[in-house]
DNA sequence: TTGTAAGCGTTATCAT
DNA sequence: ATGATAACGCTTACAA
């Protein structure tokens, strides 16, 4: 900046004044433009890190998620990315597959972290004080004390009840993991609930926790399908489940759907690709992240937030629900 | 820093000594104890941009990737975050999607990153010049100028082929994308060579390019499907294109593998839950990144870096490839 | 409209 | 072994 400044015979803090692109200076044009021009020819750029240390904030955010081989997330950090790059701010990325949240956020703070975005990481069971005086956009986990950006979870477990029992089945089993992560336990609920209100109620033997994996689903329906009478309509609380769900039919010779209903939630890609394909509740990952990113970005620059809307959820009904084996002909018919 | 140095009665200098943990300046027991104390009293935390100011490195690194969306490049920037992490670095994630490596690079520099790790992106077609002066690491992409971890693309391309020939098949197939992403070009050229060796070539409208996507690798099956003869065996650059060749197929009513073997490329985690189960070629995704992380913070450590030694590649047999349709009873049989 | 001076939180180089 | 002092590259009063 300083050879700017020379080779455009002006002072230092001029041309910060002029790159910096402050609106409340004025600059004679013609003096903005020799340095303009002489920082091109000089190919200057601005130093980031230097920017931050004086201005006290390193145009940076932190995007923290359980676990980048899911796809859900995956396309989550994606929608954050664009939307921080567009923006001029770096993407921190951290994956606290090992639970290491604390870590993480602790290794961002020290690095003038301008914000945080946490997904599915039940923040809310987060030592006190990790996350005090951090801004802190949330996805999926309401709270009262941090803002954040939520998909209907609840409604997610009611399009699924409501889609098996207008199939016909009277007989449901879930799967879910043991988290307090709020997305799963809402889910959860809504199927649960939806349930409840058509009369039929869920066993605790047909409620069964596993990890949020496709191994945890495939081991958590193995018992399922020895039970007897075994569930007609499975909903698992994200698709990946769903997926080991399908696969521990193919392996016990249950057929899907003809036998077992299954429905996922998510929509991620490889939903799509099964055979057959997955019938899930698609929720706006994408979508979920962008919003996120421009709601912190409104917290760093010191907009008024209004209260981020719940982004609604959609069943896509696919290959892997069919009417129940035991249900009236004409239900079948119909289906 | 002050506050601290305040607290210990001593330097802020020397605070600065003791934090550093510099191993080459001794400080007296007494004092170093103190000043810990004062620091852990004080809840001190460093602040890692003024470091990266003095420095003049960031300790943070960048990792390029065309699509997180392909579970092959999120589990590369798994594998380096996690080496990044455990070292202190931290990631700065670019989804390079819209085909702005510049504008990625760019910004990263602008934050004086220390070094950028790049997979899958031509960086030898890169504007003159955008690398100058960077610290890189190209992950599947050997260059003279600059270090690199790759696995052996020529080699999974060869597997593919014996594969196949073992099978009994001779007429083939290629789905791969036009660009010019060394990895997809080399396992193109392991694939045709190990056909011309056994004496069968590859007719040009066998060999389709598409996007290396799964709508890319459905679109380009199709009229592949309606050549005749039609290849039997088809080996595609990724995986995500055999998936939808696979697709493909199905649309198509053309039965895999009774009709048509495929055989895909890197073992993404979708690939074992199609059914039939993806045959595919495994490209040890995380370990590259891991290796490639740990690569570029040895060469930001100045320590003398041994070329990295290509990974291995693996055929995993499964389900998308059987004996050729025309072969002897016998080799039907043996399968 | 422009220049001067101070300072952001560190590290590094010297004396002491 | 410890303490002054000067950077690092930039922003931001305030003075001219």
């Amino acid at each position: 900046m300083r050879d700017v400044a020379r080779r455009a015979g002006v002072s230092q803090p001029l041309v910060s004044l002029v790159i910096a692109e402050n609106p409340t200076t004025r600059v004679a044009d013609a003096t903005r433009e020799r340095i303009l021009q002489a920082a091109r020819e000089l190919g200057y750029r601005p130093n980031v890190v230097a920017r931050a240390l004086v201005r006290g904030r390193s145009f940076a955010i932190g995007v923290i998620i359980p676990d980048l081989r899911n796809p859900f997330f995956a396309d989550v950090v994606i929608g954050a990315e664009r939307v921080a790059a567009d923006r001029g701010y770096a993407v921190l990325f951290c994956d606290a597959m090992e639970g290491s949240v604390e870590r993480h956020i602790d290794a961002l703070r020290t690095r003038q972290i301008d914000g945080i975005i946490i997904d599915a990481l039940g923040a809310a069971s987060l030592a006190d004080g990790t996350l005090a005086d951090l801004n802190v956009v949330l996805i999926d986990e309401p709270s009262a004390a941090l803002h954040g950006v939520a998909s209907d979870a609840e409604a997610a477990g009611r399009l699924a009840a409501e889609h098996l029992l207008g199939l016909g089945h009277r007989h449901f089993g879930f799967l879910g993991p043991a988290s307090d992560v709020w997305a799963f336990r809402m889910r959860e609920r809504g199927f649960v609930q939806a349930l409840r209100r058509a009369g039929f109620t869920l066993a605790s033997s047909d409620l069964r926790r596993a990890p949020p994996t496709v191994e945890g689903g495939r081991a958590a329906m193995k018992p399922l399908l020895r039970r007897s009478p075994a569930p007609t309509a499975l909903f698992c609380a994200n698709d990946l489940m769903a997926i080991g769900a399908l696969k521990a039919c193919a392996d016990a010779g249950v057929s899907v759907p003809a036998a077992m209903s299954i429905v996922g939630c998510d929509d991620i890609e490889p939903a799509r690709l099964l055979t057959p394909e997955l019938t899930t509740v698609a929720v706006p990952a994408r979508e979920l992240g962008a919003r996120a990113a421009r709601l912190l970005l409104q917290l760093l620059d010191g907009l008024p937030v209004r209260p981020a809307k719940v982004l609604p959820v959609q069943l896509m009904a696919r290959g892997t629900s069919g009417p129940a084996p035991d249900a009236r002909p004409a239900a079948a018919a119909l289906a």
